[in-house]
DNA sequence: GTGAAAGCGCTAACAC
DNA sequence: GTGTTAGCGCTTTCAC
């Protein structure tokens, strides 16, 4: 139980060495002699010796810690996300200090000084905006910041989010063509980009085929919060026939509650269409058509991106936006002559 | 983009004071009258001055960091825990620093080498076992190790688990109770010891009333495993009548394939139960029986445990088994002298 | 209560 | 190559 914490020095002591010999055995980048790193390695794994890497860091500058603000992991996306992240991360020789946030939270400012304080090299916020006195603050330390599936116009911000004006447009592009005559939208929490750039492209698109938005009401990106909205939709004689609701995690709340307490089919009586494509959304019992965020290729870029910037403070930030397809399912009728869609019907279940 | 980093000295400076004034004055403990520390805080604002974290760790010995392993984020189960275990920690001014395994690793060496080069105060192991040669290293630096949802014969580990033996067990009990002849298992991970105690209960249970194992597969915790494990399962002519799957993560993939693919009734064909009681078995689409692990009350005797044994080195390294009852949904069929359970079926659908 | 000085465990100049 | 020396930014004696 007793901390007896073990130093180069004590290394160096036992391997008849100096200090400075011992730390450049450990230290990647420096010159030491094959017969001095095998005494010194023997000496190290004798005493069980590893080096101190907050030490390390204090003289390097370089913690090789990334901090990362999350809210929100009942939303399958984020884990997948975090997930994906911190293995990537975590290969490319750095680590995640992960800080959780509430999900409409202002507050994230002391998160964000707090990973200052540990001297990250880099950060990415998921699912979580920035106010500009933050950038400024990130930005004169010289941590470079990535928002993960959030936009925001600041030029010291990276951002990579999918293209979620096009993929709300895309929607309604579907649902028009389906012949659905009530469309009704559930939004996201009004505070994420994502949610006002879903429903901007989709009041666009629906604008262009001259149909009214049939209804509106607000989930917030919460499950019960969508499901009591649904529950205020349909409780109108008129009922909508189809609802884009802005991501998946309310989409399949909606669906949940439609089917189960109001004995709605789906899609007979009405179309649902979510956004993200988490791994729920395959399972045959959803089969939810909706807007595929491509995560992989968010977290790779997001990565590369950060890591650019650590390396070379000329890098100037980017905002990245990448396709993404919409996957028909089975949750929203499908118009006779949209082209085929088999080859994205992709189940994880196993084919007999 | 100059990565010009703040000092006390910078601030002391500004201040006209000393440098181990502005030490004091943010040093928790530490006596400064109140004079100088408006001097300083005043300075230290305008600079936007905050201390370095890792500077003092070195010399405090305290990082204030924990570190994590997890593996499986795919099943919801650890999302939830992680959530709440990251908060928990954060409220008591702790911080997370988080490492990704696989599920069935043997190299947790690694991991668990930079958790200790990082100076942690303290690791929580989440779905992973590890080897004594590691427990040893880590008691050996002082660091206490708690498993969270796995239980290991170590008197240097603390470990956190619901009674997985009492709940296998109770599974048995409900199924025979209701009546079931042909009772399958699907088995997780067999180095799991949540996955060998479950089963060991199960095994007793049905022992004890003379029933036999109808059949048994396995599905290593994987959802495709899962599902390839039932469809061996029913592939006979004498398919279950009932199956016990080791986890909720499983036991919902199961119930997709065969609801689906093989277009079987639940409960009226054959019984499923799980284990774990994620959200998604309280969907109504699910409605899955079974046995509750209390991830909040996990969570916190983790967090407590681990904490004691930071701050005090006498504690010992304790075992808590928590209780985990039954949730009676409709995924298996209720015996019909069982008593009432509707207060245990809390779905989170709202309520017209 | 405050300043001067020492040193946490390490890396990085600098001489030899 | 290797040892010596000087810090990294901070906390913590120790005098005053």
């Amino acid at each position: 139980m007793a901390k007896e914490l073990i130093t180069s020095a004590h290394v160096a002591e036992l391997a008849g060495v100096s200090q400075s010999a011992v730390s450049r055995v450990f230290t990647p980048g420096a010159s030491a002699s094959s017969a001095m790193a095998k005494k010194v390695r023997k000496a190290a794994d004798e005493l069980g010796y590893r080096p101190n890497i907050l030490a390390r860091s204090l003289i390097t500058g370089k913690s090789k810690l990334i901090g990362v603000i999350v809210a929100y992991l009942e939303n399958q996306f984020y884990p997948e996300a975090l997930e994906k992240l911190s293995k990537s991360l975590q290969e490319r020789g750095y680590h995640v200090l992960v800080l959780m946030a509430k999900l409409t939270d202002d507050n994230v400012d002391q998160l964000l000084d707090t990973l200052l304080d540990y001297q990250v090299e880099g950060i990415v916020m998921a699912s979580v905006s920035m106010s500009s006195s933050l950038a400024a603050r990130c930005d004169a330390a010289g941590v470079p910041v990535v928002l993960f599936n959030r936009m925001q116009d600041d030029d010291r911000l990276s951002a990579v989010t999918s293209d979620n004006i096009n993929g709300g447009e895309k929607v309604a592009q579907f649902l028009i063509a389906g012949d659905h005559k009530r469309i009704a939208y559930i939004a996201g929490w009004d505070g994420a980009s994502t949610q006002r750039d879903r429903e901007q492209g989709f009041l666009q698109g629906l604008n262009k085929a001259g149909m009214p938005l049939y209804a509106r009401d607000v989930g917030n990106f919460d499950f019960i919060k969508a499901q009591e909205a649904a529950h205020r939709l349909f409780d109108h004689p008129e009922k909508p026939d189809a609802v884009f609701v802005a991501n998946d995690h309310m989409a399949l709340a909606v669906m949940e509650y439609l089917r189960q307490k109001r004995r709605l089919r789906i899609p007979d009586d009405v179309s649902i269409v979510g956004y993200d494509d988490v791994h729920l959304a395959s399972w045959p019992s959803f089969g939810l058509t909706t807007i595929r965020q491509p995560s992989n290729r968010m977290v790779v870029e997001t990565v590369n991106m950060l890591i650019a910037q650590i390396k070379d403070d000329n890098t100037e930030p980017r905002k990245i936006f990448l396709e993404s397809p919409l996957i028909v399912r089975k949750s929203a009728r499908i118009p006779d002559d949209w082209p085929d869609t088999n080859n994205t019907f992709d189940s994880p279940v196993v084919e007999q």
